[in-house]
DNA sequence: AGCTGGCCTGCAATCGATTGCATGCATTTC
DNA sequence: GAAATGCATGCAATCGATTGCAGGCCAGCT
């Protein structure tokens, strides 16, 4: 056996050792004014002496309360995700609260219900897009008492809850505008994944924007892609097949234009002598690719701090109840190198 | 029907369902043979009946642990260490465990022990390089009750710690060797940073590899650079200057591969056809870059599932005591477009 | 002096799960 | 037939922090 070293001092330890009742204590953690102030400088020093720390267990059973959220991921592999992860423990950790993460569960909402919820591990959830299919959003919302959320969706399904978004079909409008404004009027698009049915909001604003400005939407010029690069890739292939081709092309996030690219250079296409392609989302190696990649950046780190910042006012009842908030922010444009007039 | 009252239920609703005491439910869950076929069915219908989870606050609380293990990060945003959380993620979560992320906590081991482990939220730790300064580690091990500890680390320290590694020293080596082999003799390399003091091991595997091929390391094409991709440029920015020039380059990381081909190509100076680059690690877009970069393949989804599967060894007293395990792995050398032979 | 009110502080119950010990019953052994 | 053995189950204490309630003390007022 391992022998346990001295366990952690309790607040029974430190109410002995200022010789006073542990509710004292508690009370001088949670309401110092409620205590006098001589009591309130032994009990600190005692405290500060035996190098008390609160048992998060006790406290967690007592007040039925972890001061834990739980973040669903749809992959942390995915440097936008991770970023706003990265965001979320920061903000959520300056508000003492701990960040638990649960990734991949496309589908599986009642699983995570019963592993954090039920089970008291986490006092609220962050959810995204393809981190729980959102038909079975309603199993957190109702079923054993619902689960404080909020969520970043691409497309808002239409429960009522809190959410953190990007205006998508703005920002694909203005990415598109972008392609049109340097002179471009033959424009093709990699389409992202759309969930539940509902139609891709990157892709309804690329259309808006072409039918605002008198421009064909060509079928041919329209690729189906999921997110991924190796989708990029495949719509390079498939432009490549093509006699007659677009002169630019707006991807639905910078990992399928980076796919694109990369095919379509060893076709000899150059970017952006040849074609120009902008993206979505601005991770980190679209500034560093060859061509450093025009794209729309998404508010990674707002998003982060925003979510976790509502998710914990909601559980400290500081939010509004009835009206979840819903803050909807705007992607920025940054226009780089893979972007460029048509001469 | 499922209970409509809110409080989810405890093992005292599942008790006077089967009407038996909760001792004998608890059993059920953890020592189902010492309990009667019969009252075990019983027990197991109710328990599916009323849907109950068990209460992981009061567990931790009665047992002194939360099944909950915390991963400390330097930097979540970066793709290489949330690729290994993705791995930890997932084999801890398979076996039964919590993840908690801290994320930044260079050189404050002191509240991370404070807020995780004095406070009974985890049991066990998962530590980077860098994600705590290695002369901290020893508060860690020592005050107030040594954490359960598994590290992954470029240079070990020489504490008694589990580990799992890769071998620095060796990969540096052979993705020297394959620039060798490929003709080069006139090759630099951008140094990674060093820890400690302690000399950095890819740098070493480098000298070596030069060495025992009687080639000159020429400090002139030898930069420092910290792993991140603006080093990189530095470095390019400094060989530009050169007008004596290496013919091929060994980077530290693949960031900084990527920096430096950026810059050059900006400069004219095409790779391959100029010069060969071979970077570290294998992050995602090393094989969607341009060219598509030759790199030695860091094991990161067997990194993290090895790591949290020794420290969960390690807490359920699995692991041998007395010996902490140390686990070595092997890079694998990627060779794809940005290294050729000399023309 | 007696009463009231305010301020501190302590008592003890409570949150839910686990487990050593005791009990009760059935079966076996001498 | 009595005692011993073994198995299944229940009782009650325990983990550590919080909080409603009540008691004690003192000041201020009539």
């Amino acid at each position: 056996m391992i022998e346990r070293s001295k366990k952690a001092p309790t607040i029974q330890d430190v109410a002995r050792h200022a010789q006073v009742s542990a509710a004292t204590v508690s009370r001088v953690l949670t309401n110092p004014e409620r205590v006098s102030e001589t009591t309130r400088d032994r009990v600190t020093l005692a405290i500060r002496h035996t190098g008390y720390t609160i048992n998060q267990a006790a406290r967690s059973l007592r007040l039925r309360a972890a001061s834990t959220i739980l973040v669903a991921l749809p992959d942390i592999g995915n440097p936008f995700y991770s970023n706003i992860l990265d965001a979320a423990v920061d903000e959520a950790g300056q508000r003492g609260y701990g960040v638990l993460v649960a990734n991949r569960f496309a589908g599986d909402a009642s699983q995570l219900l019963n592993d954090y919820f039920l089970s008291s591990r986490a006092d609220g959830l962050l959810l995204f897009d393809g981190g729980v299919d959102t038909s079975l959003l309603s199993v957190l919302t109702t079923a054993g008492g619902s689960v404080p959320l909020v969520v970043s969706f691409d497309e808002m399904p239409g429960t009522n809850v809190a959410a953190v978004l990007v205006d998508n079909f703005e920002a694909a409008q203005r990415a598109t505008e972008h392609l049109i404004n340097l002179g471009h009027t033959r424009i093709g698009h990699i389409i992202g994944p759309s969930r539940d049915g509902k139609p891709n909001q990157r892709l309804l604003g690329f259309e808006r924007a072409m039918q605002r400005a008198g421009l064909e939407v060509r079928s041919d010029w329209m690729w189906q892609g999921d997110y991924s690069t190796p989708s990029g890739e495949a719509a390079a292939e498939d432009l490549l097949a093509l006699s007659d081709r677009p002169t630019a092309v707006f991807a639905g996030n910078d990992e399928m234009a980076i796919g694109l690219l990369s095919r379509l250079r060893r076709a000899n296409i150059e970017c952006p002598r040849d074609i120009s392609v902008i993206g979505f989302d601005d991770i980190a190696v679209a500034a560093h690719f060859w061509p450093r990649l025009s794209t729309m950046r998404q508010p990674r780190d707002q998003i982060g701090r925003l979510m976790a910042d509502s998710l914990i006012d909601i559980l400290e009842g500081a939010a509004a109840p009835g009206a979840p908030r819903r803050i909807t922010l705007r992607a920025d444009l940054i226009a780089r190198e893979s972007t460029r007039s048509l001469a």
